[in-house]
DNA sequence: ATGCCGGGTACGACCCGA
């Protein structure tokens, strides 16, 4: 079983790079972040054409995320537990019945938080206080469970080209990482760290030629239960698709499992 | 080092992302 995640940044931007890559790779999952649209404007029927069944958490202009699965679906939850007054669409969870039983995923985009001297900052601190609770009643289902998606965190040095130019921001300071590390301690493995110790950037900024000069950042990740750990296989990042014409800046990152 | 790029909204120019 392969199941990925990709913030495409705008599916009416990126509809025709999204299908090229479902049928170039036709995993059995795909988490998107950043749909950027309503559901009402997501293009289901293309993507149900390919095989994929399609549920959504749109928002207007920003955000936004999607399950598509080969699967059907046993369950949908939409939205964070929480706090009532959010209304940023950022989680959305699926439910699926396999051979020997169920697996849990998980698609989040995690808030950035920058600039940090604005709300956006203590919005994002707050939103992974709500996600290490919901997170942590999960972790006691003791289920196969895949939390993945764009975390706007890194984790460690090795995950920046240039580490030092990121220290402070939202993305790579103490109070983000404590809790990253919390969330991790709950019993998740980070499934790329637990296949490779070398370098995967996730993301390349539009910017400055980021691409060009590989000035990449992991910030796309798997986390995985007990359960999913135990049947990782391997972990694939889709590098090539950032050179592709019109890419997002993130690209694909999937998890190989024996399920 | 921040908005140089790129998307969304809406059609001029601003908001947002990382």
């Amino acid at each position: 079983m392969r199941i990925a995640s990709w913030n495409i940044n705008g599916i009416k931007a990126r509809q025709a790079q999204l299908e090229a890559w479902l049928k170039q790779e036709s995993p059995d999952i795909v988490c998107l972040q950043e749909i950027k649209t309503v559901d009402e404007g997501f293009p289901t029927a293309a993507i149900e054409a390919l095989g994929y069944n399609v549920r959504t958490h749109g928002q207007k202009s920003w955000n936004g995320v999607a399950i598509l699965s080969k699967l059907p679906f046993d369950e949908v939850h939409r939205g964070l537990p929480g706090d009532d007054t959010d209304e940023q669409s950022r989680l959305i969870e699926g439910v699926f019945s396999l051979a020997e039983g169920v697996v849990r995923v998980c698609c989040i985009y995690l808030p950035n938080g920058n600039p940090v001297d604005t709300e956006k900052f203590p919005y994002k601190l707050r939103w992974m206080d709500r996600l290490h609770a919901f997170v942590e009643e999960r972790v006691r289902l003791e289920e196969p469970f895949v939390l993945l998606g764009d975390f706007n965190m890194i984790p460690a040095p090795i995950d920046a080209r240039h580490p030092e130019n990121w220290w402070g921001d939202a993305l790579y300071r103490p109070e983000s990482l404590q809790r990253f590390r919390a969330l991790k301690a709950l019993g998740l493995t980070d499934a790329l760290r637990a296949v490779t110790d070398e370098v995967r950037y996730t993301f390349w900024d539009f910017q400055d030629g980021a691409w060009r000069k590989d000035n990449g950042i992991r910030i796309d990740h798997l986390l995985l239960s007990p359960l999913a750990a135990d049947r990782l296989t391997d972990v694939r990042v889709h590098r090539d698709v950032r050179g592709w014409d019109k890419p997002s800046d993130h690209v694909p990152i999937e998890g190989l499992f024996a399920l």
